[in-house]
DNA sequence: CGTGCCCTTGAGTACAATCAACGTTCGTGG
DNA sequence: CCACGAACGTTGATTGTACTCAAGGGCACG
């Protein structure tokens, strides 16, 4: 249930044995979410946090006027919310992107964590700091990246980080996104959207049709979007 | 000398006599850091922290055309590079943006402490996530906001932060920086930050001169930049 | 088999970038 | 003390990327 979270931490640091144990100790029995539902809103005092099992989640901020910014997508193995074990309520909402299945932790339980399990306490600090580390890349993304250049950037980070859970290959994976869903990701409008896939679609980089990123070229969707994958601290260490 | 980082702490929960001074322990003795001088750099191996204590900094990353984004800047009182603790390096660089006085904190120290100050851990890793509700509002800007309007948010931004430290009141603050430095804060050409900054001194809403940020119309640049201080977590919390 | 959601495309507009020139301020050295 | 240069700030003219408005097509689902 909790082993595509595992793969996620193991790709960065050790988990122990004892440690493994602690988690599942802590972790709900899973539950399923609607796509569209907004699980969480801003300002919502919270005391537990949730971890996605399957399925995409988003966080994400909307101004008056309607226009909504996305800030992080989540896949599976991901804690959506384990900031706010810290925070006690979100400046964000989140939201099922697709039909998901969650587990949530109580905040108890990490109060306790951070008493007797200092190691796996730095390990999800350090995957708060690697949510962090994802929102610098967006804000680089947002401010200086072409069009082009950022929808090619979400597809890289995207399937680096679907990978790692065994969601994505070098031919492409899965996105049970809309287009509209990518332009509030990106931070255009939905036209603006289509026009740049057609774009990578026609210059034979990659294609997105049918719920599905298919690569045709990732070395240059990588060139295109000047991506690396230093900000996904893939490096196993110890934390 | 590290009063203004227990301002900044304080402001958002209890710190006692005991972790103040735990605090006062890590610390090493005080240091200047000259304007414009990088002193972390991307991918560097990290085995302390710094804690700025009198200036500002920021984190910045550049895309090979030379185009740069900062994507956060840094008052006194902050931890400016804590997230190295677990990150080991970072993906992004650290730049004095006036002449700085700094002092560091060594990583060995902080483990010592989630291993013997639960709560203090706690308070940190706050911090740290309290930068991510930072840059999730600057996605918000950069994505989503006018020019004019993600000008003003920035400034209130700042208004509110270095009101905590005491450099800020209501009448405005002392800002060290150029246009240009705005500019790569906020995603746009230096040409077009000169004219938003024009725009919002014709509007009487806030002047930027002399190196100082003025506010004419606190309300009216709050409502400009649709301002709220939640993001910015200022609820005195048990953490 | 219609209704709604999503995708696509065209036409016109606007906000911001680019290119260019000039002004201002300030530090420094002749 | 003034001349000079460098960095910063200002403004105008032009270009271009992305937005807005609008219409129509494809497809899935009830």
């Amino acid at each position: 249930m909790i082993d595509k979270h595992l793969l996620k931490l193991r790709a960065r640091d050790d988990v122990s044995e004892v440690e493994e144990s602690l988690i599942r100790s802590f972790v709900s029995p899973a539950t399923e979410i609607a796509a569209k539902k907004t699980i969480i809103r801003a300002g919502d005092r919270l005391s537990r946090s949730t971890l996605l099992l399957e399925g995409m989640m988003c966080r994400y901020k909307d101004l008056a006027n309607g226009s909504r910014q996305i800030t992080e997508l989540h896949v599976a193995g991901d804690f959506v919310d384990l900031h706010s074990f810290t925070l006690k309520r979100l400046d964000h909402n989140i939201m099922a992107m697709t039909p998901c299945v969650i587990a949530t932790v109580d905040h108890a339980d990490l109060k306790r964590m951070t008493e007797e399990a200092p190691h796996l306490t730095r390990l999800y600090w350090f995957t708060t700091n690697l949510d962090a580390a994802v929102h610098r890349e967006w804000e680089l993304s947002l401010g200086r990246r072409t069009a082009i250049s950022r929808t090619a950037h979400l597809f890289c980070e995207l399937q680096v980080r679907l990978g790692i859970v065994g969601l994505a290959d070098d031919k492409g994976f899965d996105l049970a996104l809309t287009q509209v869903d990518l332009a509030e990701c990106l931070g255009m409008t939905p036209v603006h959207m289509n026009r740049t896939l057609k774009d990578l679609r026609d210059q034979d980089v990659v294609e997105f049709r049918n719920r599905r990123v298919v690569i045709r070229d990732l070395a240059r969707m990588r060139r295109i979007a000047e991506f690396s994958t230093e900000y996904l601290y893939l490096d196993r260490e110890a934390r």
